[in-house]
DNA sequence: TTGAAAGCGCTAACAA
DNA sequence: TTGTTAGCGCTTTCAA
């Protein structure tokens, strides 16, 4: 921004006032002003090369076509396609998104807010809340619109796009019940997260539909949603939990990691026991045995978020869904297979 | 941004003039104010939650405290760390960056480029760039410092921070010769990336300087570094290329697309036929046969681009090394083995 | 040590 | 249809 080229320069060039040359440049020129003029102004600004200044006229209307994405950490493969289906509606019209990672840390999450409410970000897309956040509500009431994606908070009045987690496991136990297994058991995901609570929840009451009886230990958490989280949960699952034939795991990584320890204890996946993923992160149809697995659109979370808050930002009075719920569909693969004879248990 | 609290507001409640205030929350505050000012208004400050707007300071200081980072495509796995290392020294001082994808396309670069422009970023992070790029040129030229990350421009003058694409080409290339492979193949990036020529021209002086023969056609060309391309590649090679035992290729997911084309046709990789990668991207250690590649280190790239740009942004006059190489290192797996009796031939 | 005042580039009443 | 004017929130020079 050092020599840049503003209004004044063009209003300079072409003969008139700065408010024409900023009227001539709007969307909504044709209403006040000389086709002449309009096409005079804009050829020289071209011809200029003008880009306008958003600080500028953000500072003037508050309105920064900018917005902000929090997310727990961009290397997790589910979020990318998410962050596109954002750019997807939001780029075309012009809006720059800010993304940050907050490593679900919550002194992060208020440093990386205060970064985003400094610039006078226009929207939130929020995809990284824990169940529950004062400093968010604090955000809304001050008027920035957020919509939650991928997750909701416990408060309301908070638009939320999921994936319809709990279908996603009740599908899966349904499948694996189907297959003639009894004894399953789970890997839940961190229980401040929506998606851990959310998908815990909903594997306790699919069992209970299905009259499963769950005894003590047959739920192992985690505190992340990460290969090392999902090993040494089924460690914990194998030496301290009741015996099982299979494994339903809140997501691919707890999955990958659950396999991992069970070939490092000699067993096999899913000769002995089937081991099942949730949301079906790219390259896993290569990684032997290929993880059946719960496929939700990350993508389509993003647009549908991004289309969301677009509508609130515009007007602010429209009436919003308060939770938009995505469907989910079942990937058969090869980790889950008919229930052996015998469960693998502590003995 | 609605009610937001404002400089003038902590001045009304504190009885001090607004620039007052401004010096007390500024960083050199010590200099000029009494303790007693800067504690009363700094406690009011947090107090009522005052946020600064860096819309206002921007305009007067021409200062964002905000880098725009171009990119490909989010999607791929290279990107992600690299993000992370350049947000793990930005922004910690403070510093937003704003991400877009470019898909490589020349038109939504330059869209993208005004996106950053407009919004008066103090510099640029640029992973996306084709050999020649005029627009780049232009906002370097305007005052906006831009640094290259893992890939560089023909135009001298910008600084790039690279990986050592030649020496883990090189690494590769031996470590294939001495398992007795002397029929080697090279699948290319696209030309008009810089990774993709580098290497490419790394591989052919590498085999000259085995001695190596390079005959017609031994080596394909594409046009993205993905699987399908990788897999269209293989079949040029094994349908109108020389006779060969190894592939050497340009990137994982090129590998990865070979491989799968290698086994369609009932090619096994490796006893028949070795290939190489290039990246190391997560998982690949799960995926059989586990790919012999080169490592680089994307977090690396970033956190160096990040720091370059930081100096160049805080003193223009700084000297700065106009390419810094990141070392690589070659990761033995099992894709890359000694070669076979008989070449694969088109016979 | 603090206050006053100007101005960054833009938009939007209001006037003409 | 175009020009004038004020002001968004902040920093910074100058004056006191």
């Amino acid at each position: 921004m050092r020599n840049a080229v503003t209004l004044k320069d063009v209003a300079r060039e072409t003969g008139v006032h700065v408010s024409t040359v900023s009227r001539a440049l709007g969307p909504n020129a044709h209403n006040t002003l000389t086709e002449q003029v309009i096409t005079r102004v804009r050829d020289a600004a071209a011809r200029m090369g003008y880009v306008p200044n958003r600080l500028a006229s953000g500072l003037r209307t508050n309105r920064t076509m900018t917005v902000g994405m929090m997310i727990p950490d961009i290397t997790n493969p589910v979020f990318p396609p998410m962050v596109r289906g954002v750019e997807s509606v939001l780029e075309p019209l012009g809006y720059a998104s800010i993304i940050v990672n907050t490593d679900n840390l919550v002194e992060r999450e208020h440093r990386l807010a205060d970064i985003l409410r400094e610039r006078g970000v226009d929207g939130i897309i929020h995809a990284a809340v824990l169940r529950h956040d004062p400093r968010i509500d604090a955000i809304v009431a001050q008027g920035t619109p957020v919509v939650t994606a991928n997750c909701s908070l416990a408060s309301p009045d908070i638009p939320a796009v999921v994936s319809d987690d709990a279908h996603g496991i009740h599908l899966m136990l349904h499948y694996m019940y189907n297959l003639g297994h009894r004894a399953i058991t789970h890997i839940a995901g961190p229980e401040e997260l929506s998606s851990g609570q959310i998908r815990r929840k909903a594997f306790i009451d699919a069992a209970e539909g299905l009259g499963l009886h769950l005894p003590d230990g047959a739920i192992a958490r985690t505190d992340r949603f990460d290969e090392a989280a999902g090993h040494r949960a089924a460690q914990h699952l194998v030496q301290a939990g009741p015996p099982f034939t299979a494994i339903l795991c809140a997501s691919d990584r707890l999955a990958l990691g659950a396999i991992d320890y069970l070939r490092s204890r000699g067993i096999d996946c899913p000769a002995q026991v089937s081991v099942s993923g949730f949301n079906d992160i790219p390259m896993l149809d290569l990684i032997p045995p290929r993880l059946t697995t719960v496929r939700i659109q990350p993508f389509e979370v993003g647009r549908v978020s991004a289309q969301l808050l677009l509508q609130i930002m515009t007007d602010k009075t429209a009436a919003c869904p308060r939770e938009t719920v995505l469907p989910v569909s079942l990937v058969v693969r090869d980790s889950v297979t008919v229930a052996p004879d015998r469960p693998v248990s502590t003995a």
